[in-house]
RNA sequence: GGUCCGGUAGCUCAGUUGGAUAGAGCAUCAGCCUUCUAAGCUGAGGGUCAUUGGUUCGAAUCCAAUCCGGAUCACCA
């Protein structure tokens, strides 16, 4: 249990027994971290419970803290100040707290809870490559993953690829037409780059046969559908749904092209998956569903054979699940497809890391499978993020003003080189290390600059600023963490030390300040932990880690540890900085972000 | 128009069920490297928490209304 925790049930506990008669929530009890300004670790609000007890705040606090510091044995002392009792900790507790968890390498995880969750993540559409918007979605998916699995429970990392429709096919129609052939083998492009650049083609080649029409008179919605590029690209898609040979066999081939490309991406931003789904196998799924569902009353027809669900009731609107012909929409396989994770895994949740332009689609989702009486149902959850648009706007790749999100690597690790060789910290490393070096530093701030805000809100992201290696990024983090394992190394403690290590450590000297203060934050680690999880919010950890190497600087500009005041202090500094690094791994090894021993 | 999300320092953002004088980073300014890595530390300036009203011991936080920004409401995906 945390701190926190059981100071609210001591709270609770001195309260009762010291006013048996008086009816005292829970709920009513707040405890806070003390503010800085005052004396004490933990603050208890006292206002809550004036009225009920008849009691003045101060009076109340005087018989709450001589209780709390006589009978518990947590505290040493207290002070009012106007309404707050503010609680200090025993320093006992503290160094109880060091000994037993500094060299726990799994402090903070939750064991085994039986659960499994699917995270639906990254989800490309193969007609084009990977861009900066894609980049929040793979990383919050992946983090999100990692934190519920931290968390106790088993995870599948899902990725539902969609690999057929119409956008696919003007990419194709395209290459037919202006391709000569090409392949990223013989131009030297990779797949996915390739494959995206007849993507824009189309695009091209479509506004001018739309312009060329409306110049001939047709009006403009006319024109749009009359475009050969466009009828031809139709025609593709009829003839790919008619499993035409011809076809098929060049979509298999550019959608390999595409593969590869995005496996060498996801390779570099260090994302994996355990199961691909693709649509090209789903999309005629949950035409059954909704078959049931007419049985059951829950859909019904109109006059065309088109089959609609009547969402009125729910405050939203009639929904279309099957064509007047028979063919399914968007939600019959999204449908279809929440069935088939359900039966694949036995799922208790199944998360979707989806945009929030997607938010009504989801809701409406969810709600049709509990009508139709899913099991699947309960457990879907929709974790929605907000774009990362340009400062001009939505990134669209159509008109390519996009950020790739391969440059995007390219200029990140170029910065840190940059950044690095400016600051004269190159030496003792050879090439290769310098290379990972790189790597690490400049991946790290891209993720932790997508990651450090709240998911649900939109950001925006100005390319002609660069990601900044200095105050609240990853680099930051990295480089206490650095710091840290330098110490280590002269001290030649081991980053893991075995349990004998400081077998005879004693403690009888104050905790300082400074030293207390890195302790309170360690602590707290597991409730962080564990918010992230039940938020689906790795900015937590972002705000975590930042916070502890912010307060590990301070600690280390005040406080020698090599040279402490004696051999007690020493140890408990070693131990205190074994336990900071540890934590900051395990951390932001969840954001999938690593830490370099010396940089 | 309906629904949902957002509005906090010049900029980017924290602020965990309502708690003390609203906090970080960037940018600006002033200090700190014969001492474990200065990608760091210390300090200063900078705020009508969109607006108004309400709830109460107490509101950035909860409620109502209004203003602004965004998303969505397809026989598209």
């Amino acid at each position: 249990m945390t701190l926190a925790a059981q100071i609210k049930q001591v709270a609770e506990q001195a309260l009762k027994s010291l006013f048996p008669e008086a009816d005292i929530q829970p709920s009513q009890i707040t405890v806070n971290q003390t503010k800085p300004e005052f004396t004490g670790d933990y603050t208890l609000v006292l206002f809550p419970f004036v009225k009920a007890l008849r009691q003045k705040p101060d009076e109340l606090g005087r018989k709450l803290g001589d209780y709390l510091v006589q009978q518990g044995d947590l505290f040493v002392s207290y002070d009012i100040v106007s309404g707050f009792l503010n609680l200090t900790v025993k320093d006992e507790y503290w160094t109880n707290f060091l000994v037993k968890e500094y060299n726990h390498t799994s402090f903070g995880a939750r064991p085994v809870n039986g659960k499994r969750v699917m995270v639906e993540y990254s989800s490309p559409n193969t007609n084009k490559p990977l861009h900066f918007g894609h980049l929040r979605n793979n990383f919050l998916g992946y983090a999100v993953a990692n934190i519920l699995q931290a968390n106790g429970y088993e995870v599948i990392k899902a990725n539902l690829v969609n690999d057929r429709g119409i956008h696919i096919c003007k990419s194709m129609i395209a290459w037919m037409r202006y391709g000569n052939g090409a392949t990223p083998e013989n131009t030297g492009i990779k797949g996915d780059h390739l494959v995206g650049d007849y993507y824009v083609k189309f695009n091209d080649i479509y506004k001018e046969e739309v312009a060329a029409l409306t110049a001939n008179g047709m009006d403009e919605a006319t024109a749009e559908k009359e475009a050969p590029i466009m009828k031809e690209a139709q025609d593709l898609l009829r003839k790919w749904e008619a499993g035409d040979a011809e076809v098929r066999e060049l979509w298999k081939q550019m959608n390999g092209w595409v593969y590869k490309g995005f496996e060498e991406t996801y390779g570099r931003l260090g994302v994996n998956f355990d199961q691909m789904y693709y649509e090209s196998d789903t999309y005629l799924l949950g035409k059954s569903l909704v078959e049931d569902g007419l049985k059951k009353g829950v859909l019904f027809k109109k006059e065309d054979n088109s089959v609609w669900i009547d969402l009125t009731d729910e405050g939203l609107d009639q929904k279309l699940l099957l064509r007047g012909d028979g063919t399914s929409v968007y939600m019959t396989q999204d449908l279809g497809t929440a069935q088939l994770k359900y039966n694949d895994y036995k799922l208790d949740q199944s998360i979707y890391v989806i945009a929030d332009e997607q938010n009504y689609h989801m809701q409406v989702l969810k709600l049709i499978l509990k009508k139709l009486g899913e099991p699947c149902a309960d457990g879907v959850y929709h974790l929605s993020y907000g774009m990362v648009e340009l400062p001009s706007g939505k990134m669209k790749s159509r008109e390519g003003t996009v950020v790739d999100a391969d440059d995007m690597i390219d200029e990140m690790i170029a910065l840190s080189q940059q950044q690095t060789e400016e600051a004269g910290k190159t030496e003792g490393f050879t090439q290769d290390e310098l290379a990972t070096l790189y790597n690490t530093i400049g991946l790290g701030a891209l993720k932790f600059y997508l990651l450090r805000v709240d998911p649900k809100k939109r950001m925006i992201f100005d390319p002609k600023e660069s990601i900044d290696l200095h105050g609240f990024t990853a680099t930051f983090i990295q480089y206490a963490h650095a710091r840290i394992c330098s110490i280590l190394r002269k001290e030649q403690v081991p980053m893991v030390p075995p349990a004998e290590t400081f077998s005879n450590f004693t403690s009888t000297l104050p905790v300082l300040p400074a030293e207390k203060k890195m302790l309170l934050i360690l602590e707290q680690y597991p409730a962080i932990l564990e918010n992230a999880g039940s938020e689906y919010n790795p900015s937590l950890l972002c705000n975590y880690c930042f916070a502890l190497a912010q307060q590990f600087n301070s600690f280390y500009d005040e406080h020698s540890i090599s040279k402490a005041e004696n051999e007690e202090k020493k140890q408990l500094r070693l131990m205190l900085i074994v336990m900071t690094a540890q934590v900051m791994r395990n951390a932001m090894q969840l954001l999938g972000i690593r830490l370099p021993e010396k940089m």
